[in-house]
DNA sequence: TCGCTCTGCGACAATATGCCGCATCCCTGT
DNA sequence: ACAGGGATGCGGCATATTGTCGCAGAGCGA
């Protein structure tokens, strides 16, 4: 931490998403954030590797590496980043993992800037209140593949066959979106 | 099975629903766990307070505190208790807390034993892991579907309403499949 | 009895799936 | 450099499964 008040907080923002990434740079850059943008793990890497930043907002579905690897790395260059992920495809799975592998907190797309901002405080919380609702079955599903497909390396091929469900099947429903529940 | 049963180990089940952890049990003391069964937090406290075990196994949603409180609990009692956090009631957000909180994998209902067992990590018995295959989708969704039918007490039109199924989506698994498994 | 919900089931359209093939890539051993 | 093997993404098409409607009967409390 720097020890002038208004000094801008580094954030590195990371998503393949041109639009997304303008969007949301520009709403960071508001709430005083110094921004800088990469669009691939390996565009990121070169960034970071001087200075860490102190904040970063991660995508995890990217051409090229995973952005788990980047949240790995983040968080050994400097424990003390708040990594946020943010993901379009949410599942249990990926949650853990990024959790795991340092992340501060885990969110689903669509997230606005102060719903990130505010995941960059979150702390851990044991009187979090339980969903009463239980999950639709196609979550259940969606829950059940992304553990698979994790246990996988990533391997969709293996997944489908370790599922007994064709692949292309499998590929069909990991495209399409969570769908909440 | 084939590895030298050397001294069981120590684990604590916690979970209100009894039936479950009767058969949960037996099962984790096939593969070589000595179990300490409690329903419910409160019960759990003073079976954990003298010696704190290796494993544990807690639901999230049981009536009084949260597990989550439990498992925040265990992991300072004893940072090296690999815990598993098991609930009916899955979401991204309950699991982000828990492995912040300490846990070591979150896993959605149902999930049987050796899912159980393999998701403490490593040791267990390798063979076990090995040809352990996930379950089906199938498989998966016909369990899910029984226990919220169970839960509505056997009302097909509320449990169509809670699992965001049609109705007649409902009635038609369920016709299908007259023995469950 | 009225009004409400649950239930089983037929029918038809909208989707999803199984299964084919094909064109890339990315390894790895030759 | 090359072939072989596997993984991936995707179009297309026949078939299976769902979504959606409607209807009639049963149970239940006011």
């Amino acid at each position: 931490m720097n020890t002038a008040p208004n000094e801008q907080l580094s954030l590195l923002l990371v998503d393949d998403d041109a639009t997304f990434c303008d969007v949301l740079r520009r709403a960071l850059e508001k709430r005083n954030f110094s921004v800088t943008v990469a669009h691939s793990v390996e565009q990121a890497l070169p960034l970071v590797q001087p200075n860490p930043p102190e904040y970063a907002v991660v995508d995890l579905k990217m051409g090229g590496a995973s952005g788990l690897a980047l949240v790995q790395l983040l968080h050994e260059m400097d424990p003390a980043t708040r990594i946020v992920v943010l993901t379009g495809y949410a599942s249990i799975a990926t949650a853990v993992e990024a959790i795991k592998l340092g992340a501060t907190q885990y969110l689903s797309k669509p997230a606005n800037a102060d719903e990130i901002v505010a995941a960059f405080g979150h702390l851990a919380d044991p009187d979090l209140s339980l969903n009463a609702q239980p999950a639709s079955v196609e979550r259940l599903e969606w829950e059940h593949i992304n553990r698979i497909l994790q246990e996988n390396g990533g391997n969709i091929s293996a997944t489908a066959r370790a599922l007994n469900m064709h692949r292309r099947t499998l590929q069909r429903k990991l495209a399409k979106r969570p769908s909440g529940g």
